[in-house]
DNA sequence: AGGATACATCGATAGTCATCAATGTGCTGT
DNA sequence: ACAGCACATTGATGACTATCGATGTATCCT
């Protein structure tokens, strides 16, 4: 802190504490999964699925981007806990996780 | 479309149709502006000071980063439209910008 | 004018990322 | 077994990013 700095001197109330690291840390990396503009068209296509969720094979047309683009940006919804991936015999079907946005609407809302 | 695909056969209905890649670009930048745990922090604490916001200079300290690199965070967050500043002698003090998280909000509960 | 403080910019560096072609893996039907 | 399809992984590349020291710029006070 700048010795001759103001904001003390005012006596601001912090009204529910920092943001801790922790939680920083564990937030971040969902915000980075949705900060790639193919990556957040792909979500929502998932999302707009619903519960079904719709077939990789579908995804990849759409946005215009190769088939191991599309496979390596799943990969990273998947990881960071966005999406939700299983088999049914050739395909793979992806919906949306249960849950997926709430950590980041707890902290807009916050 | 792989040729022999499913979902089409399933007749699945899109609610609201695709994310416009427009206001995807436009989206991917919001979130990419909270995609680093520092930043993340960043903008919390200048949520937390209110209306007034908080200077600059109170940033450097609790972040644990280098004065260039907070500088660096600000700017990133000014350009993404979450924060604004404004100068007061020496200082100068940031604060949410209006409607910052609106955007996000609403793609969240769509 | 000169010194001190607050903040921004520059330059460099190490790490991460989006993308694709090529290749590998798993499943299905014949 | 074999061929074909769906998807994942690998390797490479160009672009971007977080970070800091050094330096520049703006403001205030004496």
């Amino acid at each position: 802190m700048y010795p001759f700095c103001m904001t003390n001197a005012k006596q601001i109330q912090l009204g529910k504490g920092p943001l801790a690291d922790v939680a920083a840390a564990s937030l971040a990396p969902m915000f980075a999964a949705l900060s790639d503009p193919t990556r957040l068209r792909l979500f929502d296509l998932v999302r707009q699925a619903g519960p079904d969720g719709i077939c990789s094979c579908d995804l990849t047309e759409p946005l215009d981007r190769s088939q191991p683009t599309i496979s390596h940006h799943l990969k990273v919804l998947r990881e960071a806990g966005l999406v939700e991936s299983r088999r049914d015999g050739t395909w793979i079907w992806y919906s949306v996780a249960p849950h997926a946005l709430d950590a980041v609407a707890r902290f807009i809302q916050r």
